[in-house]
DNA sequence: AATGAATGAGATTTCATTCAT
DNA sequence: AATGAATGAAATCTCATTCAT
């Protein structure tokens, strides 16, 4: 048979990256098969390789545009706030709502990491050090002028990340809540939870720790996100 | 011809979860096949099948039995606490500890559910709801006292719950903080995040929602940890 | 890499029915491997996946195409034909010719009913009915014509079929007799068969069976020609 | 577990015999697992060589005592009988009466012949051919007595085993009609189907063949019940 | 740029059979 | 005589990928 409606063209990279997106979002990269990506196009698995070159750089290509692009957005919202509170809010809006708009996206950059081959996981890798930098350095900014308290900042930044990601897993538009509404909570809790004051005292780090830090046991890109890298 | 090398006896289906466990936290659920697992073990593929009845009922006792005694042990660590703040660091407390001891099933129980069929993902993802409901629990314990302050108690869950969670990604044993000091971190994190004060007002709920709220339009069992179902 | 050597384009449908109805007449469905199918052609196993849907479907088509074939064709034999002999000898011809031309279709089709899936084995039975008919109307049409004589009109038809369709287990082009020395040979033991005369007395029926027909014990779908349907 | 009642003792060889029957019946031999075999009787898998060789061996066993069974009796039923008519009333009461008892193991050595290996094919296709050969006789008898008319002995001789043979596929006890009305019902058949009259002439024998017989293309032991041997 | 048919590897699962206990 | 755990082969079927058309 020959090509259905809507896979003619220029348009079918789109519709594969589209498609791909949404598939590897809802069962995983290595659970979907191109195959079903290709029915998913309206097109036979085959003709993938006019728009791809290998299933691999599909999945590096969506995690990198993504990162990419989440980095450059970063940098604009925060462009001109002065203060750690004013930047942190900055950061939180834009990422919740970053993670509104885009949920398939960043859950994908944050899940597949460990399906990426060595070299593209190292790439991505990399990048996504840029991005968590960015919050690590308003949170040290903030301890350092008073105005933060943590007791660890590796720790806070992971824990705020996380915290913050975890709306790409529940969020769906036209939910019981406005998306003000989702910022606003979301802003509360990440700015109060490093506000000063509390019982909590510095971390000691681990007097255990004499011997060399040991070789992983398993592959350094099996787990997203935050590999223990302190 | 019978066996001549490799595990033997009542050891191997112990060793099958443990070798599950790790391959499935490295490689995810689909990625990791049963030839790797009985290579992991010490026999042949086929030999699983005198332990296990198939791969998904493997996933699904791992995942089922991690969230039985994750819930066993909260009620434990909650026993006799009788403020809402002291309930709060006891659940932080407890979380964090359990999830440094057994990172592997936390992270899977998470990251697999969209692995699991309909039926055991029902069972699994209401095993899980009372787990949640929990920490819910407690936040609107704390709010109605007015010990707490959130914007939303569903959305604070989940977040508290994802930052918490968080942990098992990064954490490895050995590393440059004591366990202590990562209770202590979080501890912090979460119960300033609920503290009073700061300018947050009340969520306002959607006021486009009026018509009925649509079918989901992709498997009802696709992505962890909170599906949206307020 | 692509294919190199072996069957390719239109042709490897036919190829494969060919193969498939030989080997299943050799060796029988289950015992059939496609592997052995696919060596047969000349492709690799998985190959087979690009025309046939499941091996299951693959014999429910070569049973269904054969039936429709075999009672399309019958209809055209009986056309014109009066008085029940004429139509008897009609049968008898076609049946006997048709089962030493196809006889591999033939001998599948009453041997591997057993193992066609519940909802492929009731359509084929259903088909299977229609021709079973024909052969019991014309019993039935000279028994009251007074030409015939049966002790019973289903026990005759199902003993002439297993009679006539016994020739798909022993006929080889080539051999001793000619076809239509075969077909004669038949032609006079059925006819003869039913022929009025000798001390046959009607059938008695059961009178032990006084209690309502017992659900049979094994699964309906067993074994080929006539199940028990009186 | 230990072991279940009604499995234990001397009794398991002949529990394994006829649950061995009643799958093989229903299944076929290639399609009935060792394991369903084992559950059948209440065994595990490996007892089952407590008492069996190999599965090809049980098969062997179970139609080689059938038919050594057979023949057996069918002498004693013919033991006395004078005339061709009343050996071949004694014939078909025989015939049909066994196959009404034994409807499985008659079923599984005409359709399982196949599944034989070489040297157990040649043995049984032996005995069989002791079997065929007394109702070729009696035909042979009767016609040169001029009281039986045939196109060709081999071909009716084949035909009427067929006819009665078909019984087991549709045969349950407690049907519409009695053994004896059955019985009836088939002597007529075979009687008649053999009376002179009529205005069959005698078979001409293949003008065509003039070339040595071929070698069959297909193993020598595919098909039941009657392979070309004339 | 799309198809359809191919490949070779590998997926999960089942099989007959073995044997220490 | 039974069990339970093992083997190695093979079952059906799916996979990513290739390429002539």
């Amino acid at each position: 048979m020959a090509r259905t409606i809507g896979s003619y063209g220029p348009k079918t990279m789109e519709a594969i990256r589209k498609a791909g997106l949404r598939l590897i979002f809802e069962h995983g990269y290595s659970a979907m098969s191109l195959r079903q990506l290709a029915a998913a196009v309206g097109i036979q698995a085959g003709s993938l390789y006019n728009h791809i070159s290998t299933k691999q750089e599909l999945l590096f290509d969506l995690v990198q545009d993504h990162i990419n692009e989440l980095l450059r957005q970063l940098d604009l919202a925060l462009l001109g706030k002065q203060r750690p509170a004013e930047k942190l809010s900055a950061f939180v809006a834009f990422h919740v709502t970053y993670h509104m708009t885009k949920k398939r996206e960043v859950f994908i950059a944050n899940s597949e990491l460990r399906s990426l081959e060595p070299k593209n996981y190292d790439a991505i890798v990399k990048l996504r050090g840029a991005y968590e930098r960015r919050l690590a350095e308003i949170l040290a900014e903030g301890v350092s002028e008073g105005v933060f308290e943590v007791v660890d900042i590796q720790v806070a930044t992971f824990a705020i990340l996380a915290l913050l990601t975890g709306i790409c897993t529940w969020y769906r538009p036209g939910g019981r809540l406005t998306r003000e509404a989702i910022i606003a909570a979301h802003e509360k809790l990440v700015l109060s939870s490093v506000t000063p004051g509390g019982t909590a005292s510095p971390a000691r780090t681990n007097p255990a720790r004499t011997t060399p830090v040991r070789k992983r046991s398993r592959p350094a890109r099996s787990v997203a996100p935050g590999q223990q890298r302190d």
